[in-house]
DNA sequence: GGACGTCAAGTGGTTGGACCATTGTACAAC
DNA sequence: GTTGTACAATGGTCCAACCACTTGACGTCC
């Protein structure tokens, strides 16, 4: 006979602290650049130890919420969440091997909807800096590092015409995807068909036509998604 | 003349701290569940303070890499993505009003595309959970808090039938928007619009038609989306 | 006046140690 | 067998000191 009885909440002062930090950004509506008060006067004010109040902080500079710099102060910061993301993906990654394969096909579905919506709303001068990184790309085609390099910042660029917190949530991706590559064999650099289909998504995003768009992106990342599931 | 010089990279322990770990965890092949050693044999291991390593260990606590049990230990976590997400995602909306819109724009991009991913996934048990949880929601529809409860279950049991990654993401913008509805006038319950389209939704998913369940989907995403919107 | 070095104050980074709170286990008491 | 007690192990919290970095004020040198 179990009765409906609800477990006691045990908290840490560290995370009161956390919802305290984002009760005072609410209440004082700070804005992403300004100052938080020193490490010593918080701790005194949350009325905790400067250890406890630096492990909360730490938190917050770890996601991205804050931004901490030595010997200079605390400053709250703005659109950061890829970092928040990429690290606890690494750790899933790395602990349970079925994961890689759900994290590819989780890419195929958001880096499809992120190029559709930058069809909508992408800006004259986007395109161009997509352009200018296109004929880079084609430059360095065959440098392992450079080329990869170019072709994400493509795939960021693209995002961040979209949905910007779609934006976040694919470069975490890549980064992850960076991590998981630098631990197999080598690549030699970008495809002959990548090199193809990022013209043509490039086309269609200046033709402003999602569903075209849409389609090269499909084409590519899932010849990306089908060399992996292939080794 | 400004030359290609790379800014020097400062790192803390504490961050040093987390990639040792994440060797730690690579290399010993540790799996969710797996105890961690002590805290105090940690940082004698990585010659570092405790209180140092406690700020690594608890980084990692706040991001669901490892659940730290007063009195027990510590134990590698398993997925559990939408803890660290929700998270910053929070201050982000309190920071930056903009970034709500964002986040529906999003969440309406990524609940169709989960639902049609559902659709070739779902197995027959998830099909009958989901009746399950319909039936309820039809009793509790008015019911302000429960009825909101149930709808989010649904979203999230078709989630996880579909991409795990996905749908780690997904909880973690019902936990935002839970947030920001707490802030917000209180709404009466479940709409019969809301209704309607979850039987819909779930008609579809039995027949695994992916097309009519996204249909379904995006009409009351969007309505949610307009609701919010008009305000 | 401008460039440079020196210094001091303020702030985060790190450490070591002490003590508290919780958990689990072993063992005695009944 | 159940209960209670004691103890060891482990995370939670605090404190005080000192280190490292940034900034700005000030003075010196040219």
């Amino acid at each position: 006979m179990q009765t409906q009885i609800k477990p006691i909440k045990k908290t840490t002062v560290v995370e009161q602290a956390i919802e305290s930090l984002y009760d005072l950004v609410r209440s004082q509506n700070l804005k992403p650049g300004d100052r938080l008060p020193t490490e010593r006067d918080l701790s005194e004010a949350l009325n905790i130890s400067r250890s406890s109040l630096r492990e909360a902080i730490r938190v917050m500079d770890m996601m991205g919420i804050v931004e901490v710099e030595h010997g200079h102060g605390i400053r709250l910061s703005g659109l950061n969440l890829s970092q928040s993301i990429s690290k606890p993906l690494n750790f899933l990654i790395a602990t349970d091997s079925n994961m890689l394969l759900e994290l590819y096909e989780f890419r195929k579905l958001i880096e499809v909807e992120s190029v559709k919506t930058a069809a909508l709303k992408i800006t004259d001068v986007e395109i161009k800096e997509l352009k200018k990184l296109y004929s880079e790309l084609k430059n360095y085609q065959h440098d392992r590092n450079l080329g990869i390099e170019l072709e994400i910042k493509i795939h960021e660029t693209i995002a961040k015409a979209g949905n910007k917190i779609m934006s976040e949530v694919i470069m975490a991706i890549h980064d992850v995807m960076k991590v998981s590559r630098e631990s197999t064999v080598a690549a030699v650099g970008v495809s002959d068909h990548t090199i193809k289909m990022h013209g043509k998504i490039i086309e269609a995003l200046e033709n402003r036509d999602p569903d075209s768009a849409a389609k090269y992106m499909l084409s590519h990342v899932e010849s990306v998604y089908s060399r992996i599931t292939e080794e």
